[in-house]
DNA sequence: CAGCATATTCATTTTTCGTTGAACAAGCGT
DNA sequence: ACGCTTGTTCAACGAAAAATGAATATGCTG
């Protein structure tokens, strides 16, 4: 008797070599990036597909529970690193990857980059204030010293992002 | 009887409210780079304070542990993010920060970056020949040309470091 | 609108990662 | 050489993050 792959939903073909090394190096990269290694799997298997994928497809050929898959596609679809296409004929959604680098980037720097710059300038502004407070006039010009710099930093971290994504796009 | 709090070795004073908000500042930015807490505290408090500390000096005042202390120290060591001061009449080894940008950003892309980039280079090195496998024509083209697209990520990945110290480079 | 297929939520379990602290090592001063 | 101060290592523990899966929600389709 033998196993049907496909149409119906059975067995979930296990992942071939190649498949398997995507989904690892995804793995890894989006692990590097702060991000839980399913978020990768998914990613990777839907990069290496040559038609887009149903979340439960997701589930059968990862082995990973749909939990997972449903946050795991929450998360890349907030960072536009999925999109969702229709497919004729079938009932559930399909999901492919997107794989435009300017468009990946935008969204990483969006969802994960901006809010902690925001808040970190908050943050300074809030150490200023602080260091006001305090009452000996040497200590109080380090500790100004010291958190200027600090708004320096996060000045040129505001300014490179923009650079990024102009290198980065096309 | 009131207590000291140099000299010896005392009660470690509490941090003060600026020292403790630098701390955290510095808590949450290397969380964000994935690393552990501990080291930002370490940073931080070192970021903020006139003069150099001991790991001592460190435990006490951020009430941690000496292992901690001393596995933040060497990771800071090796990002070139502390130097060690020779305190003059004091036996411990001091530490002081290190407040140039160009620097830090040098310490984590040569710690903490790079090697990541050259591990996925070879990744997709050996992705290719588990694509040159595939026997299907059309299959292979598809494949190939993701992985090229992937290739050219990582290509881009390694221009932009040059170009990011270049920028924070003073 | 009943019944089924599909998707999300969330309390619980599992796993991962960081911290602790005691044991150990290294080296200075007497 | 010995004791004492300082620093490192590492097994065990604990906290935090991720994965699971049952319960719940959503919404087609007949």
């Amino acid at each position: 008797m033998p196993e049907l792959e496909e149409s119906g939903s059975l067995p979930a073909a296990e992942l071939s070599d190649l498949e398997r090394q995507v989904v690892d190096f995804f793995v890894d990269g989006v692990r590097v990036l702060g991000m839980p290694g399913s978020v990768g799997e998914i990613y990777g298997l839907l990069f290496i597909s040559r038609e887009p994928l149903s979340l439960d497809d997701l589930v059968q050929r990862l082995e990973i529970s749909k939990g997972s898959a449903s946050q795991g596609l929450r998360t890349l679809r907030g960072l536009g690193a999925v999109t969702e296409t229709e497919v004729p004929g079938m009932r559930r959604t399909h999901f492919e990857a997107a794989v435009d680098l300017k468009r990946l980037a935008g969204g990483f720097i969006r969802e994960q980059v901006r809010p902690h710059l925001e808040s970190g300038q908050l943050k300074v502004g809030r150490l200023f204030e602080a260091v006001a407070a305090e009452e000996d006039r040497e200590s109080r010009e380090f500790y100004d010293e010291r958190v200027a710099k600090l708004e320096g930093w996060m000045k040129r971290a505001r300014m490179m992002l923009p650079l990024m994504q102009k290198f980065l796009g096309q």
